[in-house]
DNA sequence: TAGTTACCGAACTACTTGTTCAATATAATT
DNA sequence: AATTATATTGAACAAGTAGTTCGGTAACTA
């Protein structure tokens, strides 16, 4: 990619990020984020169809990135944890929320879109699929397994954003082991 | 108050549901909705200061009146219900969620707006505080009360949308009891 | 160096919001 | 029934925002 689309597109983002922490999503304008990131108002649109486009291609972004280094740092780490704990997996992702790149965690807060929580869901999702074996014998075996992995990628979102609405108190290992309790 | 006003009010509020139940909240005008309650622009305007503060009355006046008949319904019904089981509060909810008056189950949905899931949890949560000790067997001691009552009332939110996402197919009885599994 | 591609920014259209106001219709009061 | 008070109406208005267009400039590529 051309240096200066690259350069124009993490100006734009970096510029949605810090809005974002600001203030909520549906209260930004295009002509703050362009006058935030210091761009023509063209090129914006020509990077980005809508507002919406760039939350969704934000989201992907670092979505894609977290998750991906979960993945990848699961390999890498597993010596540290006891694999067959549904903990392992878990606090890994708490610990990589909590380095806080991107000031993910803010985009997280009940304050910004739903949208962005969906994403993170989604994502999750996957993941929890995949790990699944992990949390079966906490499982009643009445549920639905669909319903299981729902309640499971919830609680998980919901105890982060607790977490936050309490001031980040808890190390991701005692929010790991309240997770863990709750399911 | 006013007939006028109490008609007008109604049928703004009924244009916002239908709406609603069609399109995200930030992609519907003001112009819609005084087209589709057929009222004059000034009028909503002298109803309504903005399209925020209709969403706020709506959600008050729809969380009264499920919270408020839940409580009541509550007292009276309770020689259906085992009153120290906690299905049986969560139980009437859900049937009364399932009578979906005033179309509150869309509303709850993902497609709408976060800021309606946050009524509805702030209300939950003081019902769940309230009733706190009906899930006192199954807290999990080293929890936090804070966070333990946050876990009721998001279950029980992502419990409904769960349903509703996968059509609702499964009566009260079987959402009561995939609850109390779940927590 | 020549040719391609991205950025710039001003100007423009279209749409939305929220306000104002004088005319009209409906309700409440006597 | 007549009077007074209040609600509704709709058009017109200003202000702000979204998204487009286009001629000119700067940066990359071969």
């Amino acid at each position: 990619m051309d240096r200066r689309q690259k350069k124009t597109r993490e100006a734009i983002f970096s510029a949605f990020i810090s809005l974002l922490s600001k203030k909520h999503f549906n209260q930004i304008t295009v002509g703050e984020i362009i006058d935030t990131a210091n761009i023509g108002r063209a090129t914006f649109y020509a990077h980005f169809e809508t507002k919406d486009f760039l939350l969704k291609e934000l989201c992907e972004e670092l979505f894609c990135h977290i998750f991906d280094s979960t993945e990848e740092g699961h390999e890498h780490h597993h010596h540290i944890f006891d694999c067959d704990a549904p903990a392992s997996v878990i606090l890994h992702l708490l610990q990589h929320l909590q380095k806080n790149d991107n000031n993910i965690l803010e985009l997280l807060s009940c304050e910004n879109n739903e949208l962005f929580v969906r994403y993170f869901k989604e994502n999750l999702k996957a993941l929890i699929k995949y790990q699944l074996h992990l949390f079966e014998d906490k499982k009643p075996p009445a549920l639905p397994e669909n319903f299981w992995v729902n309640h499971i990628c919830t609680t998980f979102v919901e105890t982060v954003r607790w977490w936050l609405d309490n001031g980040k108190k808890e190390s991701p290992e005692t929010l790991a082991e309240y997770f863990i309790l709750a399911i």
